[in-house]
DNA sequence: TAGAGAGGCACC
DNA sequence: AAACGGTGCCTCTCTA
């Protein structure tokens, strides 16, 4: 056994490095006398688990911890390890991580313990820190990382040694960065060391966001309420969702054809790079084109609208190849290249992520980001065999949710006859349907009239009449807004009615409203995961998106578990619905566009 | 060679 | 008085 010392605040802790199987006893005393709370986590090959036992992918070391001690176990070198790793998971009592339900995976793929064994004694302190403070580095917070964290309620020393510690071995190993994960000696110092203060950090983090988190947090119960929705989470990205690779390959080809043939128009009109914003400048102030929007940082901008309006031979090539190009390696690429052997991909769920606690979803299926506006790549996504796609969305889900808070009579009394609120926003303000649609969007985001001028395409003088009347036609929207500013000036936080706290900017609280709307659409799409998941249905989730939960049915059963899931899925807020829509298409995602589209 | 910033574009 | 909220990914460019 190696014992490493390391100092944190002065103060040392020790790591203690599992090598040889005599080694296990004191590795299980440890855990013994440490079972009421562990930290763990896991360091592997790369982030693909899962390839695990057919690629390239296996658990390397296995850490576990408490504020002072860890012990660093190799799994990789052999079953005597893995037993008493796979141990040590079961019999702790409790189970702290950071980013815990990637762990749960590997533990799963690695180790054959499953996920559901496991999830009901974790607690991450990743979602711990979101409930403390939500916010980015960016956004001038603590972050979410474990490397930003230890900085923040730590240590800065050691949060910058941890994060140059990977960095330094890989330029030692003459490697990149992303490649050191499987290269690194398993025996190697700065590896061990990298390894064994992770669960300590943990472990630390645990004991100071704990007592951080609010107390209306825990007192609404959304603590567990977010572990539980984590690891329902964790199970949709585990089933993944199959690929029509032989559709994704053609695509990329028919791309790759197109990209090709637009950019040699290009090159044939000055361009050599379409994405190079500076030759596409240079080319077009060379044929006399005068450039006059500029970029938020006050540069020339070439984006697509200018490029559309110019309307040449090059503008049409450049949109063209860049559009080609972009699509390609975006969605077709990127999802061919994340096939499991099984040809299924796995999209990274990050659960409890923005500052309003919306998920994200990354990696080979960018669920949020995939064109919605016609079924080219979602074909891509299959349902299994047997079964058909059905996507459930709510309808006029934040808007429902201002009306439903606010209280607002007009608003109110408009959906609950089923009227046209874009209309009557419009009507209220003499302008048309659009203007009012934009309007009433617009203000749900803390925009004002010149947001509407640039994304509807509403003159001035119209956006500027819709705004006004948009407050006096809904004095209790202006009521709500006024008093979540109020709150956020005063104490710098909203709280939303799931007892959840948000940081609002004191220099930005318009933004304050928008928040509150979309935290709780977040807070009722998580509330139907959770309610799925109790009645058995998360089988045959897929992805959720923000207001919408894509599903695979069995064909013969799909009518009846659209409906059965779409009741579950709604809620009644404050005394108004947010409904369902179930759409029932035919095996790919993209089928159910096709057949909206059909029927209008 | 990696990271950061910026621009641009895909979405709710 | 007015105020556009929240994401991820690709590419180029500059810097360390």
């Amino acid at each position: 056994m190696r014992s490493l010392e390391y100092p944190i605040k002065g103060q040392a802790v020790r790591i203690h490095v599992v090598e040889a199987e005599d080694d296990l006893p004191d590795f299980e005393s440890f855990i013994l006398a440490n079972q009421d709370l562990l930290a763990h986590d896991s360091e592997t090959t790369g982030l693909d688990w899962w390839n695990a036992g057919v690629g390239t992918f296996r658990a390397r070391l296995w850490q576990f911890g408490n504020a002072h001690e860890s012990f660093v176990v190799p799994v990789e070198k052999g079953r005597a390890f893995r037993n008493a790793v796979r141990w040590a998971l079961r019999t702790a009592h409790r189970l702290i991580a950071h980013n815990g339900t990637y762990d749960l995976h590997v533990a799963q793929q690695c180790l054959g313990i499953p996920m559901e064994e496991l999830a009901p004694k974790s607690w991450d302190t990743k979602l711990f820190a979101h409930l403390v403070d939500p916010r980015a580095v960016k956004e001038s917070g603590p972050g979410l990382k474990l490397e930003e964290l230890t900085r923040h309620y730590i240590c800065e020393a050691i949060a910058a040694e941890v994060k140059g510690s990977m960095a330094a071995i890989a330029k030692e190993l003459k490697v990149k960065k992303d490649e050191v994960w499987p290269l690194v000696p398993i025996d190697h110092h700065g590896y061990l060391l990298y390894a064994g203060m992770d669960p300590i950090l943990a472990f630390r983090l645990y004991k100071v966001l704990k007592s951080k988190v609010p107390v209306r947090s825990w007192q609404r119960g959304l603590v567990s309420w977010e572990h539980r929705l984590a690891h329902i989470t964790a199970k949709i990205e585990r089933t993944g969702y199959l690929l029509d690779r032989q559709y994704a390959e053609a695509k990329a080809a028919e791309l790759a054809r197109q990209q090709e043939r637009w950019e040699e128009v290009a090159r044939r009109e000055g361009v050599d790079n379409v994405n190079a914003n500076a030759q596409i400048i240079a080319a077009l102030q060379q044929r006399g084109v005068k450039l006059t929007k500029k970029t938020k940082k006050g540069n020339v901008c070439v984006d697509d609208e200018v490029l559309t309006s110019i309307g040449i031979p090059l503008t049409e090539a450049i949109i063209q190849a860049k559009k080609a190009k972009k699509w390609k390696a975006t969605w077709f690429d990127r999802a061919l290249g994340g096939q499991d052997p099984e040809g299924r991909v796995h999209a990274s769920i990050n659960s409890c992520q923005a500052r309003t606690a919306r998920m994200s979803i990354t990696g080979a299926v960018p669920a949020q980001t995939l064109p919605a506006g016609d079924s080219y790549v979602r074909h891509c996504f299959l349902a299994e065999p047997g079964h058909v796609t059905v996507s459930s969305d709510y309808g006029n889900m934040e808007l429902r949710v201002l009306a439903a808070f606010s209280g607002d009579p007009t608003m109110l009394d408009a959906f609950h006859r089923g009227l046209d609120l874009h209309q009557i926003t419009a009507d209220a303000a003499g302008v048309d349907r659009k203007a009012g649609k934009g309007t009433n969007f617009t203000v749900c985001f803390g925009g004002g009239w010149k947001a509407i001028v640039e994304q509807y395409g509403v003159a001035e003088a119209e956006a500027k009449k819709a705004v006004k009347a948009f407050w006096e036609t809904y004095p209790g929207v202006k009521r709500l807004a006024d008093r979540l500013q109020r709150e956020a000036r005063r104490t710098g936080f909203i709280y939303t009615g799931t007892g959840r706290r948000l940081p609002v900017d004191r220099d930005r609280v318009y933004a304050a409203l928008n928040y509150f709307i979309q935290s709780t659409s977040r807070d009722i799409t998580a509330r139907a995961l959770i309610e799925l998941d109790r009645a058995g249905y998360t089988e045959y989730v897929r992805l959720p998106i923000h207001d919408e939960l894509v599903f695979s049915f069995p064909r013969e059963q799909a009518a009846e578990l659209a409906e059965k899931t779409a009741r579950i899925m709604e809620m009644t807020v404050k005394g108004l619905l947010v409904p369902v829509d179930a759409e029932i298409g035919e095996r790919s995602w993209g089928s159910v566009l096709d057949l909206e589209a059909s029927k209008h």
